[in-house]
RNA sequence: GGGCGCGUGGCUCAGCGGUAGAGCAUCCGCUUCACACGCGGGGGGUCGAUGGUUCGAUUCCAUCCGCGCCCACCA
């Protein structure tokens, strides 16, 4: 391997500093291309990564250097082990972030129904938002992201990112577009992609469809409302009811009940009249109503929650819709010509009040009218109950009937948790977060949402002579010519002039969700269809590493789209990194304002020492924030400068390894090469810098100061020569150990005696370290050991009596047990400055002080 | 309600069947020829609780308590 006999010039600092190493390597990398992949290679001499666009829009924390640091690890080691490793940097752009960024900045707002404007510039300063076409919106989101994505590079390459510069992606660039209209346009040939109208959960303020996976449950206050619907005339009486949803008694299409319970049996099969409305409904039986809520007996509206939704499928229930895509209640005509009651005048005279009006403002003027009517029965019992969210939004989600796009999910069950159990998870646990989510799995995944910022549909729809669009004879492109925009590109057969017209076409004006085009990143950044022979090299990729929130969105996708294009796994690893908590334990989030600034904490602890306290996070682990910890890092890296510039210090003469601290210092080197390989093939980089960090303290605080002595010369040349190359060996192999957590300091190291970067040079392997003395020397470790526990005992007594350092021990007595030191008597002797030695039958270590203390 | 993880010295964490470890903090000492961005040393814990298995448990099993996260059809 690296042969330490070269003449080579040695360059030491006179005083050397971790100051400006980042910039001065970040450049010198970049130049020599360092990180460069090499597309030349075979599959199995390469190592891909799948790395996770950060979102541009927003700014990064701590929290990103966290876990990037973790991969980039991965990454240096597996270079260093001999593989080409394909990593490379994506922005995440796609999306409402960056679409909210781009509205605010220029000016302007999207809408699909116009023309693309070639040329178009944003006026400096419009007095009002300016409409512009979506394809124009988009590139001045790129515009935008462009100037973000340079501040990000800058951070990556200070922190030391073995990323390859040259390979970037965005998640809405051209490729992105392209593979997601393909594997859309595909999904759709085999069946697995699906167009339905039907409810679907949906946020009134980005007025668009979400997905199950985008849902968050948060707790709101609320109440129980205990209302009475009029039996019909045949029994007169009242049932009652319990709703939190009081509002949306005017949707309501039926009363059900758990068909054992006794209570409401003889109503199965009878009508109940709503209060207020005076609308007869049907009192129905199913399994899923449950008979100790409430009263036991539910009102189903279409739509109240996803139960509803349910009960309407299952139950053949006609719809009865009050709630508007914008949230509010639309208007609604009772009577004759309009929705059924017996009382059309008092359900008009009603509803009046509510139209127009959110589901929060009808809420409290429906329970006044309640209470007038003397519906309401006693008062409204206040609750804290768990509301469904979109994870971005700030109201309750609605549900809305309409027309979205669906890939299948559900009926790959079963595959999922197969593909789940295949891939190699780390830590392992984390599978179970996949499972739950599979197994939890409520409906199929809806893909479309009806904003601008995104990948578009790559279909159109005819539009009949009667004026109305055909849903159900898609115009679909070819796929040489994705991607396209329907919006502004035109269906083979048809002119510009045709869209939207009768007897012409119509673009579908939806974009793919987030992760429609997140789901496809190996295949984006294997550049699947640009480049098949690229593809071929990287896919199926080794890794995706990824944070633990994101498993049922990134990662579920990302295994069910390979799956379902390709029949196999994405990655073979998923490393799934922790969180940041702040010093309350908590997830560190700009919203709760205690981020610091990533580069300030770069500056102010070096690269080298952040990258340090991040490599202390076990995968999966949440970790606390821990300044501490970046500076016991800079401490290590300020060490490995000082300790080699010791080693450098005196490199002649050089010979055989012949001293026994010498031999057993290597011995337990090589073993702790073999530890910290099989930790890092196994991802558990923590624990190979453990044992590395702890090898290289007690290889600094003893043995160094065990062979000083000798390796000045003091007993001869033959023992200098020895522990000359002892140490080169072992400063060559610690460097390289360290090489992928300390990129800076270990490459400053290496390059002042060695040619090369030390992240090009081969991981060390047990056999190299330990070739110069016969392949290993337990006796010696032996030696070494209790060489190391003398001279602990002979510093422990000093400091007890308050002596120096250097106090001179004219005669020190030791216990029997420490005599396996004495091959090395004349090392201990000198480092712990003793002038007679003997061993005796005793416990305690004795010794009798010199006069003087500096006659060593 | 289900699942997962975690509870070890003041703090951050290792250990995981054989009478407790590290770093930081704290205290004491040292201008030692690689390093004062340093060096050496001391004190400090009945390993969340209770049972069980075992010759022996912080380590295995069960139950419970606390913290966190994920999931759930939440009228």
């Amino acid at each position: 391997m690296s042969d330490l006999n070269d003449a080579h010039p040695i360059a030491l600092p006179e005083k050397p500093a971790l100051e400006g190493l980042e910039s001065k390597w970040d450049s010198r990398w970049e130049a020599e291309g360092t990180y460069r992949f090499d597309r030349t290679r075979a599959r199995h001499e390469i190592y891909s990564i799948d790395t996770p666009p950060p979102t541009v829009s927003g700014s990064l924390h701590v929290g990103h250097v966290f876990s990037y640091t973790h991969t980039d690890v991965i990454a240096r080691f597996q270079r260093m082990r001999g593989k080409v490793v394909f990593y490379p940097m994506g922005w995440d752009d796609n999306g409402l972030p960056t679409e909210r960024r781009v509205q605010n900045y220029y000016g302007v707002r999207c809408d699909p129904s116009l023309p693309y404007v070639p040329e178009f510039a944003p006026p400096d300063k419009p007095e009002r938002p300016i409409s512009i076409s979506r394809p124009n919106f988009i590139e001045l989101c790129n515009r935008l992201t462009v100037e973000d994505e340079k501040v990000f590079e800058q951070l990556w390459r200070h922190l030391g990112l073995s990323v390859d510069w040259s390979m970037t992606y965005a998640t809405i660039d051209r490729g992105a577009q392209r593979a997601s209209q393909t594997a859309f346009l595909r999904l759709l040939q085999r069946g697995q992609a699906y167009q339905l109208e039907a409810p679907t959960l949906w946020d009134v303020d980005f007025r668009s469809a979400v997905a199950q996976a985008e849902l968050e449950d948060r707790d709101r206050e609320g109440a129980y409302h205990r209302l009475r619907f009029a039996r019909g005339p045949s029994s007169p009486g009242f049932v009652e009811i319990e709703t939190t949803r009081p509002e949306l008694i005017p949707a309501c299409v039926a009363l059900v009940a758990h068909p054992d319970d006794e209570r409401y049996q003889p109503l199965f099969g009878t009508e109940v009249i709503t209060p207020l409305f005076g609308v007869p409904v049907p009192v129905k039986a199913h399994a899923l109503a449950d008979p100790e809520k409430g009263s036991g007996i539910a009102m189903i509206c279409t739509f109240g929650d996803l139960t509803d939704v349910t009960w309407w499928r299952e139950l053949s229930l006609p719809v009865r819709a009050v709630i508007q895509p914008n949230g509010a209640f639309r208007p609604v005509a009772w009577g004759d010509r309009g929705w059924e009651t017996t009382d059309a005048p008092r359900a008009q005279a009603a509803y009046d009040q509510l139209a127009g009006l959110s589901p929060e403002k009808a809420r409290s003027r429906i329970v006044q009218l309640l209470r007038e009517s003397g519906d309401l029965i006693g008062d409204p019992r206040p609750i804290t109950h768990p509301v469904k969210f979109f994870e971005k939004g700030d109201r309750p989600l609605e549900i809305i009937t309409s027309r979205q796009w669906f890939i299948k999910t559900t009926e790959f069950r079963e595959a999922m948790l197969e593909r789940g159990r295949e891939l190699k998870w780390h830590p392992d646990y984390m599978r179970h977060r996949l499972e739950n989510w599979v197994n939890g799995l409520s409906g199929d995944w809806c893909v479309s949402r009806q904003r601008f910022f995104g990948v578009p549909f790559p279909v159109w729809y005819p539009v009949g002579a009667d004026g109305v669009v055909d849903y159900s004879r898609p115009l679909l492109p070819d796929e040489a010519a994705l991607p396209i925009d329907p919006s502004t590109d035109v269906p083979t057969g048809y002119t510009a002039s045709q869209r939207d017209v009768p007897n012409g076409f119509s673009g579908d004006p939806d974009i793919m969700d987030t992760w429609a085009t997140s789901s496809l990143t190996p295949q984006i950044t294997g550049r699947w269809l640009d480049d098949p022979d690229l593809f071929g090299r990287v896919f199926p990729m080794d890794l995706r590493p990824q944070a633990h929130d994101i498993i049922r969105t990134w990662l579920f996708s990302t295994v069910l789209r390979a799956h379902l294009e390709h029949d196999s796994l994405p990655w073979s690893n998923a490393a799934i990194s922790g969180w940041v908590l702040d010093p309350d334990r908590k997830k560190m989030s700009k919203s709760k304002g205690n981020v610091v600034t990533p580069m300030a904490l770069l500056e102010k602890h070096g690269s080298d020492g952040v990258r340090y306290w991040a490599a202390s996070g076990r995968p999966g682990a949440d970790t606390a924030f821990e300044e501490n910890q970046m500076k016991v890092g800079r401490r290590l890296a300020m060490k490995l400068l000082n300790a080699a510039r010791f080693a450098l210090g005196a490199t002649e003469p050089r010979g055989a390894i012949v001293e026994p601290l010498d031999r057993g210092m290597l011995t337990s080197l090589s073993a702790l090469v073999e530890d910290a390989t099989r930790h890092l093939d196994a991802y558990d980089y923590t624990r190979a810098l453990e044992q590395t960090e702890r090898f290289f303290w007690s290889f600094c605080d003893f043995y160094l100061e065990l062979v000083k002595s000798r390796r000045y010369g003091d007993f001869g040349p033959e023992g200098a020569a020895s522990a000359n190359s002892a140490m080169l060996v072992a400063l060559s192999t610690l460097l390289r150990l360290f090489a992928p957590y300390l990129p800076f300091v270990t490459e400053e190291v290496w390059s002042w005696w060695r040619p090369g970067s030390v992240h090009r040079s081969p991981w060390p392997v047990p056999g190299e370290v330990v070739a110069a003395i016969a392949g290993g020397d337990r006796q010696s470790a032996v030696v070494m050991e209790h060489a190391e526990r003398a001279l602990g005992d002979v510093r422990r007594i000093k400091a007890l009596q308050k002596k120096p350092v250097k106090a001179v021990i004219a005669r020190a007595v030791l216990p029997m047990a420490l005599q396996p030191l004495m091959p090395a008597a004349r090392d201990f002797q000198a480092a712990a400055h003793i002038r007679e030695l003997a061993f005796e039958d005793i416990e305690e270590i004795r010794l009798d002080f010199a006069e003087e203390s500096d006659a060593a």
